[in-house]
DNA sequence: ATGACGCATCGAATGCGA
């Protein structure tokens, strides 16, 4: 079973690279994030004759916005974090049949937070503790578990391209590192790192500057799976095929094999 | 220090992303 996050950078400007993807990797369950359209937008009718005939979507006018793509039923289909009073539409979390039995499915687009100090940093913090226990709550219900999407967090300084240039800068923030261990503290593991991977791997490059050409990147877009899933877990890799076609999303898709 | 690129918004310039 394969399980799939990108950030498309609005699905309306991405749709056809969805589609193109798609084909040619046709994943189990698609987590996308910044859909940047509301629900009645969501082109639903392409993605289902693709072969995900089951989707659930969280969307909203021009930012935020998640969806789940799926070819398995989706159960249970909570919108936002429970308990934590949110304006934006960032989480959807599903259940699907796995090849061990339910598997809970949390996909996010975690708060960008602008600049460390700012408001909108504080807010990010806050969307984290709110997440945090949301998630804690979810994983005592259900044992295999993954949180996957844009985390808007570089977790170490191997997942930046100027760990030195950019320390203390948004991403790299002592404060948004601590969260993510939290998040790994409540049992969960980064499955990227359960693999041998290349060094400087990232998933976003920035459009400006050359950035995918010069390849400097983050690795902010994550999987993280739960203790009961990570002996199932065969792979997880990023696919930097997609940042090479022409008006690509500045995110790869990142794929978890179990 | 600033902007660089891309997307969305109704119609141009701005907010926002990371």
């Amino acid at each position: 079973m394969k399980i799939t996050t990108w950030n498309v950078n609005s699905l309306t400007a991405r749709l056809q690279h969805v589609l193109d993807w798609l084909a040619a990797n046709p994943v189990d369950v698609l987590c996308l994030q910044e859909l940047k359209l509301t629900d009645d937008k969501f082109p639903l009718q392409a993605l289902q004759q693709a072969g995900y005939a089951h989707c659930a979507v969280f969307g909203q006018k021009t930012y935020n916005g998640v969806a789940l793509l799926s070819r398995l039923p989706l159960l249970d289909v909570v919108r936002n974090i429970t308990g934590f009073e949110d304006e934006h539409s960032r989480v959807i979390a599903a259940t699907v049949d796995g090849p061990q039995g339910p598997l809970r499915v949390i996909n996010g687009y975690f708060v960008n937070g602008q600049e460390p100090g700012s408001e909108k940093f504080g807010y990010k913090m806050r969307w984290l503790g709110g997440l945090q226990a949301y998630v804690a709550a979810e994983l005592a219900r259900h044992p295999q578990l993954v949180l996957l999407g844009d985390f808007n967090i570089a977790p170490e300084d191997r997942d930046s391209f100027d760990p030195v240039g950019l320390k203390d800068t948004i991403h790299h923030t002592v404060e948004e590192r601590e969260h993510f261990r939290q998040l790994l503290a409540l049992g969960l593991s980064d499955s990227f790192r359960l693999f041998e991977q290349p060094e400087k791997s990232y998933s976003w490059w920035d459009y400006r500057m050359l950035g995918y050409q010069k390849n400097r990147g983050l690795r902010i877009d994550h999987i993280l799976v739960s203790a009961p899933l990570q002996a199932q877990v065969k792979a997880c890799s990023i696919d930097r095929v997609p940042r090479k076609w022409e008006k690509p999303s500045d995110h790869a898709p990142v794929t978890l094999e179990i």
